[in-house]
DNA sequence: ACAATAGGTGACCAAATGGTCACATGTCAA
DNA sequence: TTGACATGTGACCATTTGGTCACCTATTGT
């Protein structure tokens, strides 16, 4: 399954932080959001590597720049097929375990 | 944020692949985990310790045995207050990217 | 009592991961 | 056209992670 890459970049707080910054202002370039992180330039590319990989983040190059662009469909997806199915379906049940583990039966 | 062991835990298939076991049915032993798993049961007990740290597994101990449950409430706060935020968000956004990356302006 | 059963711990190891650095390419501006 | 700028690559290293094993404790059934 191609969701484990998404998981996998979404495993890392940096790699969440870089998301947070592109969710706030998309298209920026490479310097731009190194200059946010208290990390080389190198430790950036290779984050954003695995986001470009995992399809969260698209890129545009232009000239000697290239822009980097949130996008949300892989956890749209991941939204939908996984976590639904144990939100929606187990929001019910959330109660009757809690009962369970308290009353001990 | 004590988002990072929910992420951390979601990162590995074999976790996941345990949290859909308990999906299908709650309350099961370690034991009967392990025989759904060609891993031995100190790889599985790893597994569950980690889902147990992030809270997205819940136990009983009971004599000897301990049975195991998902507790969803974990992956409905990444949802509310992380996922929302991209794809509610930025569905409508989603046609202009697409629009912006395919003109190249 | 005692053997089988269910679970737990710590050491250990290989592989993956997060991060840096030296170096190298392509592009822009004066 | 040359120097500064933006990005890229591969080697390299320390730490974390996934997994196994030897050994250990507690509970149960007979």
């Amino acid at each position: 399954m191609t969701d484990d890459r998404v998981f996998k970049a979404l495993a890392d707080p940096t790699r969440r932080f870089l998301l947070d910054l592109l969710f706030a202002r998309d298209g920026r370039t490479l310097t731009e959001l190194e200059s946010e992180l208290e990390m080389t330039r190198y430790g950036v590319m290779k984050h954003l590597r695995v986001l470009e990989d995992a399809n969260l983040v698209v890129t545009r190059r232009s000239g000697r720049e290239k822009f980097h662009f949130l996008n949300p469909v892989p956890i749209q997806q991941i939204h939908d097929r996984w976590i639904d199915k144990y939100t929606e379906h187990h929001t019910s049940a959330l109660i009757d375990l809690k009962d369970e583990l308290e009353n001990g039966s």
